[in-house]
Parts: structure tokens; C-alpha cells; sequence
DNA sequence: TATTGTTTAAAACGAACGTTTAAAACTACC
DNA sequence: GGTAGTTTTAAACGTTCGTTTTAAACAATA
């Protein structure tokens, strides 16, 4: 209760980065939704730079969590074992409810998150992307070599980028789901709803796992 | 000749935007690259927004017109008709083509190019993303058309979304494109280019195309 | 050559940004 | 109740940005 502030300022940050991005978005608004004083970021999180960083751990932290259990009880319970094609499916339905499910529990935007991903990798540059990786970059490899043992042979280049292909289907249609969706609205007023969207990715991204190589690298 | 200051402008823009974003690069980074005074893009383009719709014309235009002539020459060709899985692959190889041949015979960045689409549709108010579709949108529609015939049958609405998935794909791993090849070669001493990044993404494309509808929308 | 229209040049403007500062307000503990 | 530590407040700082302005340089025409 004694720093609902730092709360107030995380989830009015979130919000605004969601809408407008982190470049595009100025303290000075988010202080002004979060009904806190201007100096209260830099207070609380160092810098501008700090506060990206704590909405992304926020997010990142309780994911790797929860992805964690969620992949430990998929191997200890010994299913028969299915075709690749239902166990990518099962894995990668496991990583979209994961994203679901923390979102919902912590009532964060699914949208400001692969926002995150997706700018924190167009910048070649970017400070984000080496703390990501290095934070939670272990975290996923589990999950990746679980991944990989339903997937075409391939070199362990070819997978990194395979896998980032996948990557691109879940981060750029969830990262443009808003504009997406009123589109798709006012094109065929459908009211489809962003849990409909990750639930029908999972076996296109499946399909896309399984595709065979081609040439040689 | 009298206004090589346009294309200078132009030439350094699109540089400096692939490397650093639209509202992270400065005019005045962009003018001084180029050698030219900071006054001339507000001459010759109105403002920055004009600039960024200067630097996408500059594509989507050849682009358009180069994607337009290959699917006609596609469609004049009446081949064997052979199974939707290869047709699906000549069909998205033309257009990866398509983006790699107006790329090199204009010099262009084809990482600033995947990265403004990508703003543009993460910008859920963007108006960007109404320019790009109102002027280019029709003549995407005949490519969407044709890829569409060896898809699984499915409404409009989720053909809409399953464009867009593997839209994603081309678009997320182009844009980070600068930021993964450096990973890749750095931790897999592999020199990987660009072309074969296209090359190999279609056959993932072309089998995220074909996965099946699952439940009902 | 004089004139007109176009392009470049240098400088400044006003606004918005992230950040800092210094004092005030608040909290908790002795 | 006074005191030490923490948080909030209001104001300002210095920078950078996109844009505008005014004049100079240039080009083309008659």
C-alpha cells in the first residue's frame, strides 16, 4: 500500500507503451495517467531505460515461471506418444496459454508485450535484447530443445532461425493485434477476441516447425 | 542532377531509419549524413512524416509494379498444374523475389522496409498504415487472391489473420534481420545473407499457408 | 544583362523531452 | 514529541527536436 506508486507507474507505462511505443511515449503522460509526480520514475527507476525494464521483468519474470512448471509437468506425464505434428501443437499451445494465462493473472497487455520483443529485435543495437537474453534467454532453451525434438533434422543455424520464424508469426500478429482487430472488425464486423487469435496461431506455427529443409546451409 | 539533394536525402534516410527507427533518427543526423542542410528536408518534403512516406513510395512503387508483372507472367504461364504446396512456394518465391530484386536494382534496404511495415502495423492509430493500405492495398489484394486457391478452404476473416501470420513471419525475421545474423554469427560463425534468409523462409511460409482450420470462427 | 523562380544556407524559434534539485510532506521508531 | 529516513512535490535545468525564417546563391529565360 505504501508504494501503490511504483504499481500506478508500472501499469500506466504499460498502457501508454502498449499504444504509442516506448520512444513515443513521455514520462511526463505517464506520470500524468498514473496520477503520480514527475520525478516519481526517476525516483523509482533510475531512468526511462529502468522503468522499460521493470515493465518487461514484470512480465518476463512470471512467464519463464510459469512456462517452467507447465513444460516440467508435459514431461513428466508419459503420454503415448503422439505424432510431431500434435506434440509441436501441445508445446506450442503451452507456450500461447502460458502468455495467456500470465497476462491475464497479472491483468497485463499481451499487445505491450510482443511490442517489446518485437522493437527490443528491430534494434540491432538494443540494450533490451542483450538483458533479455541473458535474463531469460536460458529459460526458453529449455523450451526450445523440447521444440526442436519434433522438428525436422536440421543444423543448429537452421533451427535458430526456424525458430525465429515462428517467433515472427506469434510477435507480429499479437504486436499489430490492435490495428488487426479493428480492422478486422469494420472489414467483416467480426468481434474476434485476441484469445481466438492465439488459439488459431498454434498450428499454423506448428505447420510452419514441420516444413523439411530445403538446400543445404 | 539539379536535385541530387532529393535522393541524397532519400539514400541517407532510408539508412539511418533501418538502423535506428523513424522517431529515433533525427533530421539532423539524417541531413548531416547526407551533406546537406538541415532546411532542405522541410523543403523538399513538407516535414518528417512526408519523408517517411517519401522513403516507402520509393519501394511499395517499384515493388507493386514489379509483383504485378511476375504474377501475370505467372498466370499467362499455364503450367502443369501441380499440387498447392509447390504452387504455394512459386507464389510466395515471387514475392520474396519481387522484394529482393526492387531491394538491389534501387539500392534499398530491405530491413527498412520490413521495419516500417512493421511500425506502421504496430501503430494501432498509425496513419502510416492507412497510407500504405489506401495506396497499395488493391494491388496486394490480386496477390492474396492467387495465394488463396491453394489455401485450406476457409472464411474470409481467417484467411485475413492467416495472411497476416505469415506476413509475420517475413516481417518480424526481416526487420530483425541486422540483430539475428549478428547472433548467428557470433555464436554459430556462420555468414549468412540476407538472400538466403528469403530463400529459405518461403518453404516455412508455404507450410504455415497450408495448415489446416481448426474448431470454427 | 536583367529578372524571375527555385534551391540552398545559417540561424533562430518554440516546444517537448529526460533528468536533477531542493524543499516539503509523510512515516516509523525511540 | 522529536528525529531520522523515505517519499512526494514543484520548479527548473540543459538538451534535442522539428520547423520556420530571412537572406544569399543559383538557374533559366527574355
Amino acid at each position: 500500500m505504501t508504494s501503490s506508486t511504483i504499481d500506478r507507474i508500472l501499469d500506466a507505462a504499460e498502457v501508454e507503451f502498449a499504444a504509442h511505443g516506448f520512444v513515443e511515449t513521455s514520462l511526463r503522460t505517464i506520470t500524468s495517467k498514473a496520477k503520480v509526480n514527475l520525478a516519481a520514475v526517476n525516483y523509482h527507476f533510475g531512468s526511462k531505460k529502468g522503468l522499460i525494464q521493470a515493465v518487461t521483468d514484470r512480465f518476463l519474470g512470471p512467464l519463464t515461471k510459469n512456462l517452467q512448471t507447465q513444460l516440467s509437468a508435459y514431461e513428466m506425464a508419459l503420454t503415448e506418444t503422439q505424432g510431431d505434428e500434435q506434440e509441436l501443437q501441445v508445446l506450442l499451445g503451452i507456450l500461447a496459454r502460458s502468455c495467456q494465462q500470465v497476462a491475464q493473472q497479472n491483468h497485463h497487455s499481451l499487445a505491450v508485450f510482443a511490442r517489446l520483443i518485437n522493437t527490443a529485435y528491430s534494434q540491432s543495437q538494443g540494450h533490451l535484447r542483450k538483458h533479455l537474453t541473458k535474463q531469460y534467454g536460458a529459460s526458453f532453451m529449455y523450451f526450445m530443445k523440447l521444440l526442436r525434438r519434433h522438428m525436422p533434422p536440421m543444423t543448429h543455424e537452421q533451427f535458430f532461425w526456424r525458430f525465429h520464424y515462428l517467433l515472427g508469426i506469434l510477435v507480429f500478429s499479437i504486436s499489430s493485434s490492435e490495428a488487426l482487430l479493428a480492422i478486422c472488425e469494420r472489414e467483416y464486423a467480426s468481434s474476434r477476441s485476441l484469445d481466438q487469435i492465439m488459439a488459431d496461431i498454434v498450428p499454423v506455427m506448428a505447420s510452419a516447425a514441420q516444413a523439411s529443409i530445403i538446400g543445404d546451409s
